[in-house]
DNA sequence: GTTTACAAACCAAGCGCTTGCTTGGTATTG
DNA sequence: CAATACCAAGCAAGCGCTTGGTTTGTAAAC
């Protein structure tokens, strides 16, 4: 369950920034930005004014200001899917697998990532159809995790709808608890949401 | 199960404009517009364009542009509130109740009013505070509808999770839907999209 | 049955502002 | 002393919306 270890090793790797550096600090605030207004209300001057730089700097950076929404996107799914897998492999049986697959996404979603998370949901139309297959790329393999544990429940009698279409329905369910769930008031803890959601399947 | 009767009702009663009439081509327009391309992508020029006059005329119709969207969502709630009523009085017991339900949401936002749907889901953001708390209040009308028929299921054991918690989990599976359901290719129809949902709940 | 009156619907032009991004130059760092 | 990181200034394009004037629909007045 421990983020931070798999964290650094992808910042290790190059494959997401690091979230103290210059460029991982822009990442962060761009993603806050992007899901309080929206991608296309943002400004660059409002990205530059959130690190302290001036506008036409973020260009030193980034060539565009797509390409800040699509880093966003490409480091977010690249760390969900590295979270993802060690939470399936945590697992045992497969109905704790579903388990540790939804309370990861949970978390994801409603933890320090969330905005991210929540930029990958709602601002996918801002991107270039090119940038857009690139990250349908990546996020296929994660879909890949979830789609191996629903087919071995399925065989098993646990669930009787198509893994298919009950991942895209929790793929909705989940998304949307972004709207609405907010762990601080209201006793619902992201355990508690995760149960409730494994009981409305009957699991 | 039919909408043109219930649409005729609000029509004459000025709470949705006449889909043949200027105004309601405009809204169509708009919402199919506002869906592809996103509502801050969606310029006052391409709004005129879809329906063949100058940019400039739009403002003898409405106000300001984010009146377009407004109207886009509110006339969309009214629809789909006296569609989901009709839905509940037509069947009996709670679980057909809720069945009902479900298969008139997920046909608003499959059907013809999708594109106006997809809008009220996406574009929330793109709504002046004042306008979102007013079409809040719409919204509520319709969510109270859920409430008491899950409160129901909940009562006789059918369900287990805290009907609160069941809608908005239902809200986001079926809006996620129009993402990804396209009922023309693969044999899934509404019926069958219906049946794994309520098969996902063992219901 | 033609004329008059008037509002609703629309056009052509463009204003003022904001946008993403560029440019040329200056600190800072290893 | 080169590469990196930044600033100050501003450009070209596109934006929502306004303006002043023309067409069109409708119905009463003659």
């Amino acid at each position: 369950m421990k983020q931070t270890p798999i964290l650094h090793k992808l910042v290790r790797e190059n494959l997401v920034s690091d979230p103290e550096g210059a460029r991982g600090r822009l990442l962060r605030e761009a993603a806050r930005l992007f899901r309080d207004k929206g991608y296309e209300r943002t400004t660059v001057r409002d990205l530059a004014a959130a690190v302290g730089i001036q506008s036409g700097s973020l260009f030193h950076h980034f060539r565009t200001k797509e390409d800040i929404l699509k880093a966003v996107m490409v480091e977010t799914i690249r760390l969900n899917t590295a979270l993802m897998k060690a939470a399936v492999e945590a697992a045992d049986a497969p109905r704790e697998k579903l388990r540790a697959l939804v309370r990861a996404e949970l978390e994801s979603i409603n933890g320090q990532t969330g905005e991210a998370m929540a930029v990958l949901v709602f601002e996918w139309r801002s991107l270039s159809p090119d940038s857009q297959s690139e990250v349908l790329k990546l996020r296929d393999i994660y879909e890949a995790l979830w789609l191996e544990v629903l087919g071995t429940l399925r065989e098993q009698g646990d669930i009787q709808a198509d893994p298919f279409v009950v991942r895209r329905i929790l793929t909705g369910a989940l998304s949307w608890t972004v709207t609405w769930y907010k762990p601080e008031r209201g006793g619902l803890t992201l355990d508690g949401l995760t149960d409730q959601v494994m009981a409305m399947m009957n699991l």
